[in-house]
Order: structure tokens, then C-alpha cells, then sequence
DNA sequence: ATAATACATCAATATATCTTGATATATTAA
DNA sequence: TTAATATATCAAGATATATTGATGTATTAT
């Protein structure tokens, strides 16, 4: 129950529901790269993003100072099903405006 | 997006996954029979029930004074794949105690 | 008509969640 | 070593949601 409703809980926000979307188009992406397409600070995407990966939808890899996140994979049936519904969902996600200085 | 919402919100309380399931694993059951078999006062189940049918999960038939709630049908895939996860959740439902004097 | 039953809704309070700005940590550059 | 960058976390305030008790509205029984 605990798990199931974290991972309910996660998508239950608009903003949590475009970044994941987000992701879900572009791969692999770093939090500065979602801080300048969504025009948002970066502790509200930080947060989000912690969220997401708690619901078990993304995944996180190190690399030197930065974060790269993108869907977890493999990822169980039901969770697909929802990137599924979200993917079909008619609204305006940013385009990818790389944000870090070097890659 | 809205609907979308509308849908995870109703499913992100416990009370209501527990409520959910009951009626999907009892049938067609009055409020007042929730009532009885949760052991919750009449306005909570009441207002659980109305989110959880403005989510799409549940319908109603109304009975004289009766109001009789059920897993609406047909339902959609992605309502269907979220009821068949919830009917996986290792979680304790109450057993159905008819709660109205006449029926 | 009056009372009782079944259900819905409202107002007040309690609790949880989101956003922001500040601060902390780690890594790399100068 | 010092400064800058990328990210995470915390505290405070704002907003949303849940619970309760009271009240409202039908419907049925007496």
C-alpha cells in the first residue's frame, strides 16, 4: 500500500506529470536541462525530480558534478501504463534548452 | 491533463483505495453498507465516494433513499489496469456488514 | 402531517503538500 | 587554496486536502 501510493502520490502534480513526460521524450537529461526548459528554480526541480525517482519512475546517474536522470528501466507494467497515459496527454511540454555551461 | 488529475487524485488516499476495492470486490453496495463495514461516519465515506466517482472509478444508481455504488462500466483501460494493481495491494479489506434496516 | 432513515454538503479545524529563498555539499576550474 | 558550478536539503509561508460535526434534502414509515 505504502509503495503503491508514493507511487500514486508522485504523479499526482501537474508539474511532476510534464517533467516526467519531459524526460520520457527527451532520454537522458540534467537537472540544469530541465531547470532552463521549464523556467523553474532549481530547488523545485530538484525536489520534484527526488519525488519522481522515490515513485519509481526515474533513475539517477552520476557523473562528476552532475545529475543525469531519465525513466527507470526496466520499469514494472503498471508504471508503464501510466507513462502510457501521460504520453497521450494534450498539453505543452518545453522543448530541451540545454542549461549547463560544459557537457 | 485536468482529467488525468482528477483520475490519480481520487486514488491517492488510503481510504479510498480500501473503499474502492471493497466495492470492487463486494459489487453494487449502499453508502450505508460502506458505512457500517468501515466503521466511518456517513459524511467522510460520503465525500470519498463522490471524488472517487468524479475520478471515474465508481457510478451510481439511486433507489428511493438509497444510493448504490458501484465500479463503473464499462471503464476504460488505464482505470482498469489501476484496479487491477489495487487489487493486488497486500492490504486489509473489511468484510461486508449490511448497514441499512431494510433493503 | 410528523418522525425516521439515507445521503449530501458545508464550515471549521487539522494535516499534508508545494513553492520559494537560503544554505549545505560535492566537484571542477583558476 | 579559492572561486564557481551543479545539485540537494531545509525552513517558512502558501495552498490543498482530509476529518469531524452540524445542517440540508429527499424518501419512506407511522
Amino acid at each position: 500500500m505504502e509503495i503503491f501510493l508514493q507511487t500514486i502520490g508522485s504523479i499526482n502534480d501537474e508539474t511532476r506529470i510534464k517533467i516526467l513526460r519531459f524526460i520520457d521524450e527527451n532520454g537522458e537529461v540534467c537537472v540544469c536541462d530541465i531547470e532552463n526548459s521549464f523556467d523553474m528554480i532549481q530547488s523545485r526541480i530538484s525536489r520534484h525530480l527526488k519525488i519522481l525517482k522515490d515513485g519509481g519512475f526515474l533513475k539517477v546517474r552520476r557523473d562528476g558534478r552532475w545529475a543525469y536522470y531519465s525513466v527507470r528501466s526496466p520499469i514494472d507494467q503498471f508504471r508503464e501504463h501510466v507513462l502510457k497515459e501521460i504520453s497521450c496527454l494534450n498539453i505543452e511540454i518545453p522543448k530541451l534548452k540545454k542549461g549547463c555551461n560544459i557537457e
